[in-house]
DNA sequence: GAATCATGAGAAAGCGTTTTCTCAGAGCGT
DNA sequence: ACGCTCTGAGAAAACGCTTTCTCATGATTC
């Protein structure tokens, strides 16, 4: 055996001899699972508070078949929505007496898989954001997940719920938007080529681009931070596009300081939307035109669905795949173009 | 026992029984322990493949004493510099296999001890960020949490590693930059009042007064986040101070956005400061001049201090006591005062 | 060729709980 | 006063793994 005793953290064991009991009857009080004569009981509640017990979760974990934690694989820590994701997660599943534990698969998508069946085996369940993840592999993931709760994706496997936003809406309204106020020439600074919401985005506007045909639409490549944003500015401006559709509000956050860095004003040269709304987007300046995103819901809906799957454990009823609609959130850094477009 | 066997997920032996051996012998392969003659562990690892068996982690952590997990408790996980830590501290750990279990106290102090004592029955060891938690709490915690590594808190326990940032030092440098541009009237917009964070940079500012008695300088009382800023933009205006040192970025923003409103310029009216330096502290309007604090070293050295405890488990040597020092990071928002002060 | 040794596999104990199983004793009815 | 039910506590099994203990087998040496 691994550790010959050496003086443990006191265990049930303790409890039991210090009250008089077996500790099968200390099991029983502390959980309240059978009758118990009342002055046993006190006599037991007292020897465990005395020893300051606290039943050892590993043990119990083990013998319940549960953890009471629920996993979280994210691509990225450092990108605000998921970390607003996992806050929401955090502090819904803490009130129901779950914990959550990470998994930052630091966009290395090839890890996603592994980190995600680590994270279920030590959990009673697995949120997954996992944006670029091949479909095959995710379908092929989905079952040995379960439960399992999809942001930003879905399976075929209807009794996988998901929570998604309306990329393709929101990219749509943002792009008419900026039609309203007279821009004719757009551009779209695309994310990371593999991502699922940027493909949704792309589906959007060739919506868009069919309801609009008169409207020059510019597709250029980016990514998913700051940084990309930045170094996308003066594609940006040879693109002599007067409106542009950053991929996320991070994005746009580069964009911005990039354009003023050049002497471009926004808005009055050139209109910025973004997209999430992260907490920053207020103050950017000018304040980011965006489309928001219902960010602390999702967290807290991602434990709602989980709870749900979790309690009818077995059953594997359809879930729900909610979607949630983006809400335009107009702010200063769009406006009516000042020159004339061709 | 709880469960039946419903056709549980595959175990240890039903790995042994395909291969023909017992689970020792199984185990014993699975983890290199002891020599197994080379035939039958190939056997072995091809039933295992074949089954697609993975360990148990729980069955695991029972056996072997360990979780391979450590738990963080932060007050706020909305606040940038926790998410930062977290960040930092999960990447790191996850290199040498370990994860991380979250624990949000919510800012709710008479929780954190709790949740504490929680995470660390649960995990291997506790980092601990808890600014408000009173001193004789923590004294009488740290003892029972270990290994523990402490956030900008100290204890007199010599084996607890604590990692502080040296605020103090901070606050003066950024009022003395302040000081060398001309102003005459600083304001510090203090953060909560129990925050030990808070008292270094009380601390910190009364050595500063003491040294520039010709200085005046204001204490308005705030909070920590973007909303208490804001609410104290009047009271900032009131003060006739034109040098004002918000307690972060984020108090800092919040303010920049509420003298935007009210007309007052900044810089050219009213310089502002902020501290940590979060990562849009350089895209704020105009870029804040803040003490910056290598927020991602942090995680990670949390992490190798973690790390450093676990492996020399039992005897308990005195730990390093690392200190940060700030550096300031000079932007647009500090500026020479247009008026002459008083 | 017998005694010694090394190798390696199975049996079983242990990690700390919960829960089923079993049974002693109390209470009740007749 | 006997037998019945019922309450409630202890014994033991189970959860899934690791590791010590034990012992059989085959190799080595004098």
């Amino acid at each position: 055996m691994a550790r010959r005793n050496t003086n443990r953290r006191i265990g049930i064991a303790d409890v039991a001899e210090k009250a008089g009991v077996s500790h099968a009857t200390v099991s029983r009080v502390m959980n309240g699972n059978a009758a118990v004569d009342p002055g046993i009981a006190a006599r037991v509640r007292a020897a465990a508070a005395e020893l300051k017990y606290q039943p050892n979760p590993v043990g119990r974990s083990l013998a319940l078949g549960k953890t009471d934690t629920i996993g979280i694989v994210v691509p990225d820590l450092a990108n605000p929505t998921f970390q607003a994701i996992l806050r929401g997660l955090s502090i819904a599943a803490a009130q129901d007496g779950y914990r959550v534990l990470i998994a930052d698969s630091s966009e290395v998508t090839s890890e996603e898989a592994i980190l995600a069946g680590e994270a279920r085996r030590r959990c009673d369940g697995v949120v997954l954001c996992a944006p670029r993840m091949g479909d095959a592999e995710l379908e092929e993931l989905a079952p040995t997940l379960h439960p399992l709760v999809l942001i930003n994706r879905t399976t075929v496997a209807t009794n996988t719920p998901s929570l998604s936003v309306d990329y393709g809406q929101g990219i749509q309204e943002l792009a008419q938007h900026l039609v309203g106020l007279g821009h004719r020439r757009l551009a779209f600074l695309s994310g990371p080529e593999h991502s699922a919401s940027n493909r949704q985005r792309l589906v959007g506007l060739e919506t868009f681009r069919k309801e609009h045909p008169e409207i020059e639409l510019q597709m250029l490549h980016g990514g998913s931070n700051f940084d990309s944003g930045h170094e996308s500015t003066e594609a940006i401006i040879a693109s002599g596009a007067t409106g542009i559709l950053a991929f996320n509000d991070l994005v746009a956050m580069g964009l911005l300081s990039g354009l003023h860095e050049h002497g471009v004003r926004v808005p009055e040269d050139i209109s910025v939307t973004g997209f999430d709304d992260i907490p920053f987007a207020k103050y950017t300046t000018p304040p980011l035109t965006t489309a928001a995103v219902p960010i602390n819901e999702l967290g807290s809906l991602a434990w709602r669905r989980m709870r749900e799957q979790i309690q009818q454990a077995g059953e594997s009823t359809t879930q729900a795949q909610d979607e949630f609609s983006p809400r335009m959130e107009i702010r200063k850094s769009t406006a009516a173009p000042a020159l004339k477009p061709a």
